[in-house]
RNA sequence: GGGGGAGUAGCCCAGUGGCAGAGGCAAGGGACUUAAAAUCCCUCCAGCGCGGGUUCGAAUCCCGCCUCCCCUACCA
């Protein structure tokens, strides 16, 4: 038998598949099309290509999905399997700047370098469709996506705050900005407004949530999206001012509590304070703000733990008390715990049901009044109960009720006393509602999304200014893409404009009547390309459209969708946002792009920490045995990241290069769960090798003509556990199927049947398809098996005549039978009291609980 | 603080009401070999994170805790 020669047979197959279109998915419209097939659209989360190269991590799910591609072709599916490149990003750019290398340059050859790691991996992608988000033909139709979002009112201009870095001329990220200064350089950076694109996802907010319910996704995910969608119902209330006719509205989700509203915060950034705040206070609440916007929202939030605020020295009104009552007049304060971005900017505080004003309240010596008696069972402190006797209480706060911000009855509360929190919440509304001073409000977490970058590397948008006039309007379709200006300087202008802004020739353009437009210098954001890309492999090489209506019916929705987690909110989101719009405009033809969506979990790796548990690179650690030595001394193995710091970072290459690809792809499909992250193991691998080792020497030159038939219920059991294994995607206990087959076809030391070689090749064929074609070639083909029908196992075949099964006294194991298959529970009581007769003597037998086929148990008193 | 997930052999993991083990790794022994590697055969190892409960019977269902991982965090 000829030995394993995977790195010639790996070669020599994906050779054959590259030549002989092996994995070409011809769809609608193409003559080679049968429509009577099934469809499957099987999508990985296509990768971002940096110059850092494939990453073991990426083949996880990439393996699970093509073992899953490979099955749905055996069962007869049209598969729809693509990859392609989500081009467009800032490291290409950065090393322009640094090196001067065109980003576009950059990009292809990390391009070229990706494709061929896949195609190492022996991946059955159609490569016919790929597509790179970078390419003038396809950020064209994201262009054109855009111009419907335009349309339809969804995009809009702002000036939005964002971090602005002098010395480095550039626009940083929220991430990119520490302490106030740059994380690159450590140059001090500032909050400038800027003009920016804005895209109303929020318009679609209550559909994104609601939409959720009828996904196969996983809970964490839906989890995830529900909390940044963050629906909360409540109130607006609007706070007269005593002096001045402005009011101020807050969003509250406790209505219930207006009694025991004390005073109202606006956020640093709210328009009234200048027209509220009084002379005297001024100063102080000027420098309260300017400090507020020097802050990074890190500093404002996570990292600030008490509380600061200013009087702005005016006053509003609380409706619900009359004029002379000391709790009508509310102090209006500034503080930066209130965020300009959510609600309305504003709060009412009631410092007795919600902890962060209690908090606040305390510090700055604010009237603190309960308005909500807990359960009786959680009030038991005396002080409560005195604090709830003491209406109005302007006492010392320190010894004044606690706050309890649950729900309960309400006390204090005029005509609201006696009621629960939802019947006060209720009966508040309607009295706010009656006398004109509020109304129900349903608040969201969600804030539009800021849709512009000062880049060069991104899509241009297809908008043009008219100086003069102010106009804005989008480029005619037809002179679509606007593609990017060739530039060999990539940094920003002196003046801040983006680098586009450099292409002056690009920037003018003239109309047909001879006026003169500029074009939009901004660029789109990573996410733009990433949020359609599952649409145009569809239909990746039409020159007339986006896609075609036909193709996009035939395989839309994606059926399952694979990627790691990080994604599980903001492209997932976003994607579902452009999908619902392009159905509103009937452009595509389901609501919801990803039916079913898997998340797989991390490859991790070994990592070492000494006694006082600093982490030591892997490279300098020695195995010995069970222990691990640094230096001399015993460290301790942990389970971490991979990274390039602990220097246990695994290349796919070079394991491909030491076991081959089908080891790798076995490896990776044999780790655990799809969804389980679990630490890379080298010392694994050489199993996985050995397997395919085994199985191969199963294949030998001459195949035995009568079937062994131990071999062939073997070969039954197999292929009825691989395929039920597979549809679950539970490819780590299929391997296992597969391994048990072979060890029992090397012990019995039969000779496979032709027939039996075949179908163990086919079984074989999604996990180590390379050495499974090379088995189907043993078998006399001459063509790939990837389109052969998938083996069906015979049921009866696995049935065996006698079973053995348990016998129990009280639940305890105590003996074993042997008996007929279909034995019935009468003889079955006879065979077990029979077989542990010793251990019954003299004991009385109270019941006896048979199940056929499984087991007896026998309780004794 | 909130949300999601996981704890079964030395390790990775099967088993979701009925004999704790499918598979792999590691370890030990043996065969082959002049020897080693490779290969083959055999063997060892846990009572299922902890404590209660339901049940004839619990790794599996229920309740309460512990540990670890991931996400999120002043959203009024």
């Amino acid at each position: 038998m000829a030995p394993y020669e995977f790195a010639e047979i790996e070669a020599r197959w994906q050779k054959q598949w590259e030549e002989e279109r092996t994995f070409r998915t011809p769809g609608p419209g193409d003559s080679d099309f049968d429509s009577s097939k099934p469809k499957y659209y099987i999508l990985d989360m296509f990768p971002y290509p940096s110059g850092a190269g494939l990453h073991v991590g990426h083949p996880k799910g990439y393996t699970a999905t093509d073992i899953l591609a490979r099955y749905k072709r055996h069962q007869g599916f049209n598969v729809l399997h693509p990859m392609g490149w989500d081009a467009f990003g800032l490291p290409a750019e950065q090393y322009a700047i640094q090196t001067g290398t065109h980003p576009a340059v950059t990009t292809a050859k990390n391009v070229d370098n990706y494709r061929a790691q896949l195609q190492a991996l022996g991946l059955s992608y159609d490569w016919e469709r790929e597509i790179n988000t970078t390419d003038p033909n396809y950020y064209r139709w994201t262009q054109w996506i855009f111009s419907k979002l335009y349309d339809q009112g969804l995009a809009y201009q702002a000036e939005v705050p964002v971090w602005w870095c002098e010395k480095l001329g550039t626009v940083l990220a929220n991430e990119e900005v520490i302490d106030g200064r740059s994380e690159r350089g450590d140059h001090p950076c500032v909050k400038r407004p800027l003009r920016q694109w804005m895209l109303k996802i929020t318009a679609y907010a209550e559909r994104l949530l609601e939409d959720l319910e009828d996904l196969d996704w996983p809970d964490s995910v839906k989890a995830m999206q529900r909390e940044w969608i963050g629906r909360s119902e409540g109130a607006e209330i609007k706070f007269e001012l005593d002096r001045g006719d402005a009011g101020i509205s807050v969003f509250t989700t406790r209505p219930d509590t207006l009694f025991g509203a004390t005073f109202c915060i606006l956020s640093p950034e709210h328009p009234l304070i200048d027209s509220i705040c009084t002379e005297e206070r001024k100063e102080e609440v000027n420098a309260y703000r300017r400090g507020a916007a020097a802050k990074s929202d890190l500093e404002r939030s996570e990292l600030q733990k008490e509380k600061t605020g200013v009087f702005t020295g005016a006053y509003c009104v609380n409706p619900v008390f009359e004029p002379g009552d000391p709790l009508r007049e509310m102090p209006v304060w500034v503080a930066d715990y209130v965020l300009m971005s959510y609600g309305t900017g504003a709060i009412m505080c009631v410092p007795g049901g919600d902890e962060r004003d209690y908090e606040f309240a305390i510090k700055y010596k604010l009237p603190v009044v309960p308005v909500v008696e807990p359960e009786p069972l959680a009030r038991n402190a005396p002080h409560v109960d005195q604090a709830f006797d003491n209406p109005h209480c302007f006492v010392d706060p320190t010894v004044v009720a606690e706050c309890w911000p649950g729900e309960g009855i309400a006390v204090n509360s005029g005509f609201l006393d006696g009621l629960t929190t939802e019947a006060a919440k209720k009966r508040m509304l309607g009295w706010l509602e009656e006398n004109g001073i509020g109304s129900a409000k349903v608040t969201y977490r969600l804030r539009d999304w800021l849709f512009s970058r000062q880049r060069y590397w991104g899509e241009p948008f297809p908008l043009l200014h008219h100086e003069e006039s102010g106009a804005t309007r989008l480029v005619e379709e037809g002179d679509l893409p606007v593609s990017l200006p060739e530039l060999d300087d990539f940094r920003p202008n002196e003046n801040g404009d983006p680098p586009l802004a450099r292409a002056k020739e690009w920037c003018e353009v003239v109309d047909s009547e001879g006026r003169v437009w500029k074009r939009e210098t901004n660029s789109m954001p990573q996410w733009a390309g990433s949020c359609w890309y599952y649409l145009r492999f569809c239909d990746p090489n039409n020159d007339e459209a986006a896609w075609n209506e036909a193709v996009e019916k035939y395989w839309m929705p994606v059926d399952l969708y694979v990627g790691g987690a990080e994604h599980a909110v903001l492209h997932l989101l976003y994607a579902r946002f452009w999908h619902k719009l392009l159905f509103d405009c009937g452009l595509v033809s389901t609501s919801e792009p990803f039916q079913k969506l898997v998340n797989q979990g991390m490859v991790q790796a070994y990592a070492y920490k000494d006694e006082r548990g600093a982490l030591i690179p892997a490279d300098q650690v020695e195995a010995k045995g069970d222990k691990f030595i640094y230096q001399g001394s015993e460290v301790e193995r942990i389970v971490a990241k991979m990274s390039k710091s602990l220097r246990n970072v695994t290349n796919p290459g070079d394991v491909i290069q030491e076991y081959g690809a089908d080891t790798m792809r076995l490896y990776e499909a044999f780790m655990g769960p799809i969804t389980a992250s679990a630490p890379w193991n080298p010392r694994d691998l050489p199993g996985a090798h050995r397997f395919l080792q085994r199985a191969w020497r199963l294949f030998e030159p001459e195949f035995s003509q009568e079937p062994n038939g131990e071999i062939e219920k073997a070969l039954h059991a197999a292929m009825k556990k691989t395929t039920q294994d597979i549809e679950q995607m539970a490819n780590n206990t299929a391997i296992a199927a597969l391994m048990e087959f072979v060890n029992s076809a090397t012990k019995s030391k039969a000779t496979l049947t032709q027939s039996q070689g075949e179908r163990f090749a086919l079984l074989l064929e999604p996990f180590a398809p390379h050495l499974a074609e090379e088995m189907w070639k043993v078998c006399g083909h001459a063509d790939s098996c990837a389109w052969v029908a998938w083996p069906e196992w015979e049921e009866s075949l696995l049935v065996s005549e006698t079973i053995e099964i348990p016998v129990q006294i009280n639940g305890k194991l105590r003996g074993r039978i042997t008996v007929d298959a279909d034995a019935q529970p009468d003889t079955l009581e006879a065979a077990a009291k029979e077989a542990i007769a010793d251990l019954l003597a003299g004991k009385t037998i109270k019941k006896a609980i048979v199940v056929p086929g499984r087991m007896v148990n026998l309780v004794v008193g």
